[in-house]
DNA sequence: AGGTTATCTGCAATCGTTATCAGTAACGAG
DNA sequence: CTCGTTACTGATAACGATTGCAGATAACCT
């Protein structure tokens, strides 16, 4: 079919190969115009193979992440296309929170892609050397591995959105907060959890075990958590919900146990939704810039390729914020005294 | 660096790169032991580049889609990404609903991937011969082009599915039945409007222009859809949104506005949402099954592959289903007569 | 042991491009 | 008329892997 090689041009224009190579790479030339004619009558297509063969660059930079139907990792492949710029392009890689497909696929890699963007599955990734020995550029966003300083990372203050999350709970005057928190093997889940407990420990509010929950970050995850919260003798009032799709699983789990929210129980999310403010209540969430952390990340990586890997890693953090909607409010107990700012 | 070829683990086992090369293609050799140990020790990578220069196959299939934030082309993507199998991966391009990128992303595409699963952005790409001449095998996915036939598609029957939810407006009483549609220039925008004209028709209701309002797909269209329907001096009682995106901004319009979904307006959206059922009220919806519209669409092109190229094009069409939750209900007209069914 | 297969091996060509290097034509200056 | 400069050109060797071919080795049989 569509085999036309440079070769074919040059025997269709008449000159050597050499000069049709140069065409191609801007020099100037004597035939141009019919070279540029032949070009678009034999329809030719430089082989990208071949110009990796000889270059060593593909072009191509990818992006490994654990779920790409969670809005929250779209949001940070959009970010880092909206960063790739004009010569690149991103292969994406979901590994479906598997271990064994992030391992196979990262193997798969080497060659195909001139670096890695990514967020990893949790921090004890397959030893520190692997990544070292990998011998292409990694820039990790959301998430690190143990060794994760080796290499330029884009993350969030996890312990900061988590911590005024919890305290944000507890100024309204709740002290059963729960926690439906993430793998504690994940950096977000770790620092999240982090975060609550320190917010618990400054208001010299013991933290229960029974009130944390460590969960998977999936709805289904979410879903269950909150029904072992409700099902403790002494109900939590206030929950915190560690991301979004396990909010959206909590949120199932009340209205489906037919408990309002926030009359009965108050939640806090982490990570903001398309359609926070649409749900019943409005959800209160801790939001921070998805796509951010991706175009930072995607230019950090670029940076690196530039700089032909001699540059140092650098860290970035983006901020976090909470944003008041209608999913929190006084707990049960003081609503009976202060009844009148319930619903304001 | 990580530089090290085949010709390097040759010079350390002592054989010639040919054996090497035998080994690593699963054909039995002498030191295969020595050869396993040396490509360890020397952590030797095949290049993926030479490799596809010698044999022209990448083992990377392309997926094109406008807006991978959307819920829907993220599930598209994730069910393509389930059915790609081991030795294959998958190169996302992310055109950002802009033409001028989709063009040059294909362009790009030529010789780094083995095949396209694609949502085109329009049906009037450029030219019918573009894509032939293409040369590469294409999937159309949601969406196709206007020489569509020639090429293999997994399509929702959308004209089908708005019928249906048009007819389920008509059904509950209402005549004054709006349509906040997408791009008629797109597969999914035409036949969506058909289907809810083909509706009104069937019922001898007749269309106002005033009515159908073609927008984008995006939650700001959807926005100023919605806004600009209630400005109407005789506001619908019913809205058909004929997207995802589009219905969350037409609710969000609709608060913004304090107008009250259902009691006031019926709202029923094409595409179901993780959050459908959350949000004040539960939304009514036409759904289907996007994880398989990309997992379809994965199996044709791996069809396509392995039978070079000598496969007919195959359509093939996954259903609509009407999902009833609570965002419609009798026209408010009615309403004062049987009020008793408002909410049940 | 000698002959015949059955296996395995190395050499070298090949995939499509680009980089290098030597070479040619055109032109003006001396 | 020769020389040097400028501005291009063509042949050729890489890049790293695969593969057909012919030769080498081992295994088997009589």
């Amino acid at each position: 079919m569509s085999t036309v090689t440079i070769t074919d041009v040059a025997k269709h224009v008449g000159v050597s190969v050499a000069t049709i190579s140069r065409y191609l790479s801007g020099f100037t030339v004597r035939n141009e115009e019919k070279i540029r004619e032949a070009i678009i009558e034999l329809n030719y297509r430089p082989s990208a193979a071949a110009r990796n063969l000889k270059s060593g660059r593909t072009g191509i930079i990818a992006i490994v992440v654990p779920d790409i139907t969670n809005p929250f990792f779209a949001s940070i492949v959009e970010g880092a296309e909206s960063a790739v710029g004009e010569d690149r392009m991103i292969l994406l890689v979901n590994t479906g929170d598997s271990r064994e497909r992030e391992e196979k696929a990262l193997s798969q890699l080497f060659g195909r892609v001139d670096g890695v963007i990514m967020a990893p599955l949790t921090e004890d990734e397959q030893g520190p050397s692997f990544f070292s020995q990998f011998g292409l550029p990694i820039v990790f966003v959301d998430r690190v591995t143990k060794d994760g300083e080796k290499f330029s990372s884009v993350l969030t203050d996890n312990a900061k959105g988590a911590h005024i999350a919890t305290d944000y709970l507890i100024s309204q005057g709740h002290r059963k907060i729960a926690m439906i928190g993430g793998p504690l093997s994940t950096t977000p889940g770790k620092r999240r959890a982090d975060g609550y407990r320190s917010a618990l420990a400054k208001s010299g509010i013991s933290s229960q075990v029974e009130y944390f929950i460590e969960s998977d970050f999936s709805e289904a995850g979410g879903y269950a958590a909150m029904c072992r919260l409700l099902e403790e003798e002494a109900p939590p009032t206030a929950v915190f919900v560690a991301n979004n799709l396990m909010t959206i699983g909590a949120l199932h789990a009340l209205r489906d146990r037919g408990v309002s929210v926030p009359q009965e129980i108050s939640i806090i999310g982490f990570d903001d939704l398309e359609f926070a403010e649409l749900v019943n209540p409005p959800l209160t969430v801790i939001a921070r810039d998805a796509r951010l952390q991706g175009s930072q990340a995607m230019d950090l990586m670029i940076k690196h390729l530039e700089n032909g890997g001699a540059t140092p890693p650098e860290h970035s953090m983006v901020d976090v914020q909470l944003v008041e909607r209608g999913s929190c409010a006084l707990p049960r107990e003081s609503q009976k005294i202060r009844s009148n700012k319930i619903d304001h």
